[in-house]
DNA sequence: TAAAAATACTCCATAGGTATTTTAT
DNA sequence: ATAAAATACCTATGGAGTATTTTTA
């Protein structure tokens, strides 16, 4: 009835034999299931690819280029195949990745250099999106894998936590605290604060309302920004300080500077969050490499 | 069992309803059954296409670049089974013409630009081959269709005249002769003659011979040339004059002129000749052309 | 006359149909 | 509760095998 892939593996053996019975052994068949596979071809096809008589086989003008397409034909076919089960072992694809500032300024470097080094085939997407919109995003599937602030536990979420740090207190190089090595919380009672917008930071800003709330004070936040460098450059203008990921004393910050709080009162912690049930092996593959263990920044 | 065009024809279906039931609509077969070849697919493939629940179908990375790779071959085979077709119907193609002087000064240019022309899609290879090397090429394949001296009688070889010119003397301009408005062959018994090669144009010489014969003499063969052009060179030259088709009348040959033999003597026949048997739709499209009555050249 | 393609027939594997069950929302 | 995919079972088409005939160089 309708042309097949057996149809044009036939003829093109046929056509590279010019004999039907050799061309019938290399396929493992008989040669009259062969001449009747490749009469019923040309049937379908309306026009005669072969001319034979019982002692010659010869290709037909149709014949020659009906086998050239055939062959590429039979190529692609393959070539699907193969892209097919590279797909599904993860060797190529596509992997969305969200990531917020603690990560692009602390272990998703490190991580993503190795992954793509060892996976060119996967077509990697960076999306900078805040932890809240991360998570929903998550879950629209707009992206495969979200770097975030932790802890996130959500029902079909897994996380494993890529960076955890302890935090620092970011000053006015001039500021009268910065002649000191080390500060405790309770020295910023009467600072005033430059923090994140509470739409795109929320969670670190509760996290540092309740930190503050248990050294007795609530911060005065006389500045807000949605981004880390417009937090910087407000601090370095002098308008009030603030408080970080001890990455930031990796960054060179012209015109602030970082001091440890001591005691190391909260670690923050940076997960790489993706579907439990993500049928993307990219996303399986990427996860190993979040998951392993030393990410280099933090841990010194 | 392996993978057929069936299979993937199927799964271009599904993964664009993303809904084996309305796939199995559109490809006029029940749902199980769909169901089910999508199953053994993925079998043979060795890995996921579609990650379904009884609420959704959708597809997985393998997944999607299968079918993105699966319709280019289903493509590639609607390619092969139309090009297979056009060429077939001698749309497009492959035409090896041989052809010797007489007719690419004759009728051959009007022919192939014609054909040219509404055959765009034919490659026509040309070349020179002097008449009885093109018997043999058109026997062997070499060429497909060939333009020589006529006639040409032989099993499995058909010819059409698409020529038939007289003969005219061609003398060097200053030549007594040259005074004469036409000359009758008797006329030519003392003159040195300039004639192509025995090896090359053994059938014009045959031809010329036997006419000098019947006029009563034979030519005194002072000069050969293996080309026209260098038959005229020698006739300008002064070595002595040449009997050619009327169609030198046409061209502007410096040194030389053209009287028509009176009474004509003979007519000498340009035949395109191709294999009766040939499977060549091209061939068969392109003996139409020579076939069509008026060429233009020797009829006037 | 001998090699090779085509035909005749037989069989069975499997694609596909119908009826039903399972499953997820 | 319901829509939709999977499963069970059955049917029959047609792909392939063996034996034989036809053809042509």
């Amino acid at each position: 009835m309708s042309i097949e892939l057996r149809h044009l593996r036939y003829f093109a053996a046929v056509a590279e034999e010019l004999h039907f019975h050799r061309a019938a052994e290399r396929l493992n068949i008989a040669q009259p299931a062969l001449s009747r596979a490749i009469r019923s071809l040309e049937g379908d096809l309306g026009c005669a690819l072969l001319t034979r008589t019982t002692r010659r086989v010869a290709l037909t003008d149709a014949g020659r280029i009906f086998v050239k397409e055939a062959r590429a034909a039979l190529h692609q076919v393959d070539v699907a195949i193969a892209l097919a089960r590279d797909a599904a072992d993860g060797k190529i694809g596509h992997l969305a990745i969200g990531y917020m500032d603690f990560a692009i300024n602390g272990p998703l470097p490190h991580i993503l250099s190795e992954f793509r080094i060892e996976n060119p085939g996967i077509a990697v997407e960076l999306t900078h999106l805040w932890t809240e919109r991360q998570r929903t995003a998550l879950v629209t599937g707009e992206i495969d894998v979200g770097f975030m602030i932790g802890p996130f536990d959500a029902a079909g979420i897994t996380t494993t936590v890529v960076a955890r740090e302890n935090l620092v207190a970011v000053l006015p190089e001039h500021h009268p605290l910065a002649s000191r090595d080390s500060l405790r919380l309770e020295d910023l009672r009467t600072e005033p604060f430059v923090l994140g917008s509470q739409d795109t930071w929320g969670p670190f800003r509760r996290l540092i309302g309740e930190l503050c709330l248990d050294a007795g004070f609530v911060p005065d936040v006389v500045q807000e920004s949605h981004s880390s460098d417009g937090i910087f450059d407000l601090v370095a203008a002098g308008m009030g300080m603030t408080l970080y990921v001890e990455t930031a004393r990796h960054l060179s910050l012209r015109g602030t500077v970082s001091r440890p709080l001591t005691p190391a009162i909260a670690q923050i912690e940076t997960v790489a969050a993706w579907r439990t049930d993500s049928t993307s092996a990219a996303v399986h593959r990427f996860a190993e490499y979040a998951s392993r263990p030393p990410h280099g920044a933090g841990h010194n």
